[in-house]
RNA sequence: GCGGGGGUCGCAUAGCCUGGCCAAUUGCGCCGGACUUAAGAUCCGGUCCUUAGUGGUACGAGGGUUCGAAUCCCUCCCCCCGCACCA
C-alpha cells in the first residue's frame, strides 16, 4: 500500500472520530498547546512546519499521556504586507506578479489579488488543506483570521485594548521614524533599497545665539558644552536662513525640510554664505561664552545642520581643525580672521577618560601622527575610539559646571534634558546612515505625533512581567537568559498605524492597532472562538468579553445582550478550563518580540493563575546547512513537500533536523530514505506479529530491562520535547538492542517480540502518526494508536545488564584478535577468566579508593599482598601497579559500581559457548586464569574482571 | 558594537549543565561481503593511526584547574540569531 493512500486513509478515519475536536471537561487532565498564527501572504513552508510539527507533535504526545488536549490554529492578516502586495498586483508591479505566479496561481486569480480580502480568504484556505494533509492534530472549529475582517475577533482587540488603556498600560507620545518622503510612509527594513538597519538617532540641536539670528550645530555630546572654543562652518557653502517658531536660524539647505517633518513650522528666507558668516561671534550654549565662527575643511554644509560646534579637548577632528589654522596665518588672513586671536585658542580639560587622560583629543592626534584634518582615515578612527571610551569611561571634571563628578553617561542626559529646557537647544533626529526607500527616495526622519505606545517600558509592569517570567518552564531552559534580558531591554512599543489591515483603535478610528500588537492574548480567544463566530456583531461588546474572559457579571451581560446566561457560563468555564496554555511553541526569533509581548499583555489582562505556563523556542530550518531562500532555490513549500514525499516522511525528516535552540537541519538525503525506512517497519510489523517461541530463554530479561530502559528514557526526552532524540532512541537505537537479542536467542519471545512491535509503534506515533496507525492496525489492537498509551518504563540498575556487556564485549574483542592476527577461521578459541584474586584487587582498591577516587599504591600493596598466591606475586604486583592504579581510581563512580558485585564470569561465558562456537565455528571453551596451564599460562595474564583473556589459534 | 546560542572522528548529529565504563551515539555517505543475470532494496562487516589486544593522536586554537577534561575556568579565532515599530 503506498504511503499517501495510508495517510489519507488515517486521516479521514481521525476526521470522522472527531479525534481532534477537544472539548472541556471529564477526569483527564488538560493540556493547551498552541503556535504563533502564520502571516497570510503566502503559502506555509518549511520553516512554518517545523515548528508547527513541534506543537503537533507536543499535542500527540501529552494526549497519549492520557491528557485531554487542546491544539488550535488561527491566521494572521494584519499590518501591511497584504495591503502593500495588493496594492503592487493593482498597479501591476513585475516582481509581485511573478512571485504569485511562481506560487502557482493562475492569471485570473492573480487579478482578484488586488483586493486584500482575496488574500485572506486564498492562503488560510490552502494552509488548512496542507495542515490537514500533514496530518496536525488541530481542532479547526476554532479557527478565525484577526482583523475587522473578522468581527467576533476584531470586537475582541477593542475589549483588550480598552482594557489596557483603562489600566494605563497604554500612553500617548511621539515617535521617530523613517520616512519617505515622495510615498507618504513609513519605510520598514523590508521597505528599502539601501539602509537596511539604520534608525533615527538622537542628536541634540545647539543654538548658538547671534545679534538677530541663531546658528544650529547638532552634537551627539552634549556634555562636552563645556569644552567649547569656537564654532566650525563650512567656508565655501552655503547655508540657509529660515525661520523656525519665532526665530531665525541658520543652517545647511536641507534642513528646513527636515526640521518640518520632526514637527517644526519652518519658513525658509533666504540663503548665506558660509563665508560671510566667517570671523563672526555667537553665544554658545550653557557656557555663554561669545565664540568665533571658523572655516573648516571637514564641515560639509549638506551633512546635518552643517555647522559644528568645536571641542578641541574631545574631538580629534576640532583639535587638528584648529591646529591647521594656527599652523597657517596665510591661511587666516585669507579668510580675513585675526591670526593672533585664533592663536590663543586652547582645548580645555573638562572630562577624565580615564586612561585616555584629560585632553584626549590632542593626545590622540600626536599618538597616530596625524598630519592635518584631511587625514580621514586616521581622524575617522580616532573619533570612533574616543567616543566609546569616553562614554564608557569618562568623569566629569570641575570645569563642567553642574555636572562635574559625573560619569559621562549620566552627565550627557542631565545637559541635554537642562539645554532643551532653558531654549538653548532642541532634540532633533538624524538617520544614521542613508536610506533609500523602494520608491527610490531618500528617507528622512519624521516625528509621529499622537502615538500610541504599550508601556513596556514601565518599570511596574516589567516587575510583574518577570515574575510571570520565573513561573514559566522554558523548553530548552537556556532560552531563559535571552528572555530575562529582553525584559529589561524592552521599551515603550508604538503600537498603532496610519495604515494596514487590523483593528481600529476604539476610541480613535484614525488607528489601526499595528500587527504584534493584536496577537498577544489570542490564545485565550481560541477557547470560545466556535462559540462566537454567528454572534451578532452587536453583542460583541465589551460587556460580552469582560463576563467570559474577565470579572464581568454574566448574568447582567446575559440580560444587557439577551444571551442566556447558560451559554455564557458555559464560554466562561470553556475559558477557565483550558486557561491557561500550557505550552506555545515558536521560533527563536520571536523571543525579543511577540512572545515577551504576550507575556506582558497577559500580566496586564489576566489574573496570575491565567499566566502562560510555558514556551518552547527552536531555530531556523537550514537546508542541507544552508538557509532556506527562494534565490538559492531550496525554498520549499508544506504542500509540493508533502506531496513529493509523504506527511509521514517529511514529519520524520524535521523531527530528526534537530531540536534545542541550535538551527535544525532538513537532510535531503535523509528525506529521500525515510519513506524506505518506514516502509521496512510496516513490512517488518507485518512479517513479525503474532510470531515468537512461548518458552523462556535467559536472555529475555536481558531485553526486557533494554525496552523498558529504552521506553524510560523517551520518555524523558520527550518530556522536554526532545523527539529527536525518542526517536532515535526508539526506532534507530532499540532495533541495535534488538538485533544482538536475536543474535543470543535465535527465535525471539513471543510476548517479548509483542512488546517491542507495539512499544515502537506508539513511541512514533507522535512522530509518524499515519504509518503507526497503519502498523498498529496490523497488530489488530482496538482503537487508534493516537491515543494509546506513550510507551512506559524505568531506568534498570547497571548490575542488570552486565552479563550481557561482558558477553558483547568479548565478542568484539574475539573479532578484533582475529582481525588483527589475520586469522580467518581459528580452529580454537579459549576465553580465560581472571583470578578471584584480582577481583579482590580491584574490590579492595574500590574500599581503599578516598572521596575523589584515588588509592594509594603502597597502602594497597601493603594490605593486599599477603592474599596474592605465592606463585603470581609478582604477576599480582604488575597488575595492581598497572590495572588498580591506573585505571580504577582514576575512575569514576559509575565505574566502582561495576566491580563491587562479584559475578561469575565464568559462568556467564560457559553459557554462551553455544553462541560463540556458532559465531566462530570453532570450539569455544572458557577457563578460570588459575586453572590456566602451559600454552594457555602466558596469556592467562592478561586476563582482568570483565576483561576475560582470549586465546585464539 | 551590545545581548543570546554555537564550533565533536567525510557530512549531519548525541555527549557538556552534574568531569571518570568516551576513540566518543545515531543517521547519511563511503568501502568490503551475502543475496541477485544485473541494478535497486535488504542483510552482515568495516570506516582516526598503529598493534596477536589494553598504545598514540583527537572534540575550533592556546593556556589553566585536576590524579583525571569533549565536559569546569581564562584568552583568542570563527559561525548563527536578535538589536524594534516589522511580519
Amino acid at each position: 500500500m503506498n504511503p499517501k493512500a495510508i495517510e489519507s486513509k488515517w486521516q479521514k478515519k481521525w476526521t470522522e472520530a472527531k479525534a481532534y475536536e477537544s472539548e472541556p471537561g471529564g477526569d483527564k487532565e488538560k493540556y493547551f498547546v498552541n503556535c504563533p498564527y502564520p502571516y497570510m501572504n503566502g503559502y506555509l513552508h518549511l520553516g512554518h512546519a517545523f515548528t508547527y510539527l513541534r506543537a503537533d507533535m507536543v499535542s500527540r504526545y501529552q494526549r497519549m499521556q492520557n491528557k485531554n488536549v487542546l491544539f488550535p490554529f488561527a491566521f494572521h492578516c494584519t499590518g501591511t504586507p497584504i495591503v502593500a502586495a495588493a496594492q503592487r498586483v493593482e498597479e501591476g508591479e513585475k516582481t509581485q506578479i511573478k512571485a504569485l505566479k511562481q506560487m502557482g496561481l493562475s492569471d485570473t486569480l492573480i487579478k482578484k489579488f488586488s483586493k486584500p480580502e482575496e488574500w485572506t480568504k486564498h492562503f488560510p484556505d490552502k494552509a488548512i488543506t496542507d495542515l490537514k494533509k500533514f496530518g496536525a492534530s488541530i481542532d479547526w472549529r476554532r479557527s478565525f483570521i484577526t482583523t475587522s475582517l473578522n468581527p467576533p475577533y476584531d470586537a475582541f482587540i477593542r475589549w483588550q485594548f480598552n482594557k489596557l488603556l483603562a489600566g494605563e498600560y497604554l500612553i500617548k507620545g511621539s515617535f521617530p521614524v523613517v520616512w519617505c518622503p515622495k510615498r507618504g510612509t513609513v519605510v520598514g527594513d523590508h521597505d528599502r533599497l539601501s539602509g537596511e538597519g539604520e534608525t533615527p538617532q538622537e542628536y541634540t540641536l545647539l543654538k548658538f545665539k547671534g545679534d538677530d539670528d541663531y546658528l544650529v550645530a547638532a552634537t551627539l555630546r552634549p556634555e562636552t558644552v563645556f569644552g567649547q572654543t569656537n564654532i566650525w562652518i563650512d567656508g565655501e557653502g552655503t547655508y540657509a536662513k529660515a525661520k523656525v517658531g519665532n526665530e531665525t536660524w541658520i543652517m545647511s539647505e536641507e534642513m528646513p525640510s527636515k526640521l518640518e517633518l520632526q514637527g517644526h513650522e519652518v519658513e525658509v528666507l533666504g540663503s548665506v554664505e558660509g563665508r560671510d558668516l566667517i570671523g563672526k561671534k555667537y553665544q554658545a550654549p550653557e557656557i555663554h561664552k561669545e565664540l568665533m565662527v571658523l572655516p573648516s575643511k571637514f564641515c560639509d554644509a549638506s551633512i546635518g545642520s552643517g555647522i559644528v560646534t568645536s571641542v578641541p579637548s574631545d574631538s580629534p577632528d576640532d583639535y587638528q581643525g584648529l591646529i591647521d589654522l594656527q599652523n597657517s596665518e596665510k591661511e587666516c588672513k585669507s579668510w580675513g580672521i585675526d591670526f593672533a586671536e585664533v592663536s590663543k585658542l586652547e582645548p580645555i580639560a573638562i572630562l577624565d577618560s580615564g586612561e585616555m587622560g584629560t585632553l584626549p583629543a590632542p593626545d590622540l592626534c600626536k599618538k597616530l601622527g596625524i598630519k592635518d584634518q584631511t587625514d580621514r582615515g586616521k581622524l575617522e578612527k580616532a573619533k570612533q575610539d574616543l567616543y566609546l571610551h569616553s562614554f564608557n569611561n569618562g568623569v566629569m571634571l570641575e570645569s563642567s559646571g553642574f555636572i562635574s563628578g559625573k560619569p559621562v553617561a549620566e552627565a550627557r542626559e542631565m545637559v541635554k534634558t537642562k539645554l532643551v529646557e532653558n531654549s538653548e537647544a532642541i532634540v532633533y533626529y538624524e538617520l544614521t546612515g542613508p536610506v533609500k526607500s523602494r520608491w527610490m527616495a531618500d528617507c528622512k526622519v519624521k516625528i509621529v505625533d499622537n502615538q500610541w505606545f504599550l508601556a513596556y517600558g514601565d518599570e511596574k509592569w516589567t516587575e510583574t512581567t518577570e515574575l510571570a517570567l520565573k513561573s514559566m518552564e522554558l523548553y530548552p531552559s537556556k532560552a531563559r537568559n535571552q528572555f530575562e534580558y529582553v525584559l529589561q531591554w524592552l521599551n515603550n512599543w508604538a503600537c498603532v498605524r496610519e495604515k494596514g489591515l487590523g483593528t481600529k483603535l476604539p476610541w480613535d478610528d484614525n488607528w489601526v492597532i499595528e500587527s504584534l500588537s493584536d496577537s498577544t492574548i489570542y490564545m485565550a480567544f481560541y477557547t470560545v472562538a466556535h462559540h462566537l463566530k454567528d454572534l451578532d456583531e452587536d453583542k460583541l461588546t465589551d460587556t460580552l468579553f469582560e463576563s467570559i474572559f474577565g470579572s464581568g457579571n454574566t448574568k447582567e451581560a446575559s440580560e444587557e445582550l439577551k444571551i442566556p446566561q447558560a451559554d455564557i457560563l458555559d464560554w466562561r468555564n470553556e475559558f477557565n478550563y483550558w486557561y491557561p496554555y500550557d505550552l506555545r511553541v515558536s521560533g527563536k526569533d520571536l523571543i525579543q518580540n511577540h512572545l515577551s509581548f504576550s507575556l506582558y499583555n497577559h500580566t496586564a489582562m489576566f489574573e496570575k493563575e491565567m499566566w502562560p505556563k510555558g514556551f518552547a523556542v527552536n531555530g531556523w530550518v537550514l537546508v542541507d546547512g544552508e538557509k532556506m531562500s527562494k534565490s538559492k532555490g531550496n525554498f520549499f513549500t508544506l504542500k509540493e513537500l508533502v506531496t513529493n514525499y509523504s506527511a509521514d516522511v517529511v514529519r520524520f525528516t524535521l523531527c530528526n533536523a534537530g531540536e534545542g535552540l541550535d538551527d535544525p537541519n532538513w537532510e535531503l538525503s535523509f528525506a529521500e530514505t525515510a519513506g524506505k525506512k518506514l516502509e521496512n517497519w510496516l513490512n517488518f510489523v507485518k512479517e513479525n506479529r503474532g510470531k515468537g517461541r512461548r518458552d523462556s530463554h535467559p536472555v529475555d530479561d536481558w531485553f526486557r530491562a533494554i525496552m523498558s530502559d529504552t521506553a524510560y528514557k523517551a520518555t524523558k526526552a520527550s518530556d522536554r520535547l526532545k523527539f529527536r532524540t525518542s526517536t532515535r532512541l526508539l526506532f534507530f537505537e532499540l532495533p541495535q538492542y534488538y538485533k544482538w537479542y536475536l543474535q543470543r536467542v535465535g527465535e525471539p519471545n513471543a510476548e517479548i517480540l509483542h512488546e517491542y512491535l507495539s512499544m515502537i509503534t506508539r513511541g512514533i506515533a507522535p512522530v509518524v502518526p499515519h504509518i503507526a496507525e497503519e502498523a498498529w492496525s496490523l497488530l489488530d489492537e482496538e482503537g487508534f494508536v493516537i491515543n494509546q498509551q506513550f510507551p512506559k518504563g524505568k531506568e534498570s540498575d547497571i548490575g542488570f545488564l552486565i552479563g550481557e556487556d561482558l558477553i558483547k564485549q568479548t565478542l568484539e574483542d574475539t573479532k578484533a584478535i582475529l582481525n588483527i592476527a589475520k586469522i580467518e577461521k581459528p580452529s580454537e578459541i579459549v576465553l580465560i577468566t581472571s583470578p578471584k584474586w584480582k577481583w579482590e584487587a580491584v574490590q579492595a582498591a574500590g574500599d581503599l579508593a578516598d572521596g575523589r577516587g584515588q588509592v594509594k599504591l603502597n597502602q594497597l600493596i601493603g594490605s593486599f599482598m599477603p592474599q596474592i598466591p605465592n606463585d603470581s606475586k609478582k604477576v599480582g604486583a604488575e597488575f595492581l601497579k598497572k590495572w588498580v592504579l591506573k585505571d580504577i581510581p582514576s575512575l569514576g563512580p559509575e565505574w566502582q559500581e561495576r566491580y563491587k558485585v562479584l559475578i561469575d564470569e565464568k559462568a556467564i561465558l560457559e553459557s554462551s559457548i553455544d553462541f560463540f562456537s556458532k559465531i566462530f565455528d570453532c570450539p569455544v571453551s572458557v577457563i578460570n586464569a588459575e586453572n590456566a596451564v602451559s600454552r594457555l599460562e602466558p596469556k592467562s595474564k592478561q586476563s582482568a574482571p570483565l576483561r576475560p583473556a582470549i586465546f585464539v589459534s
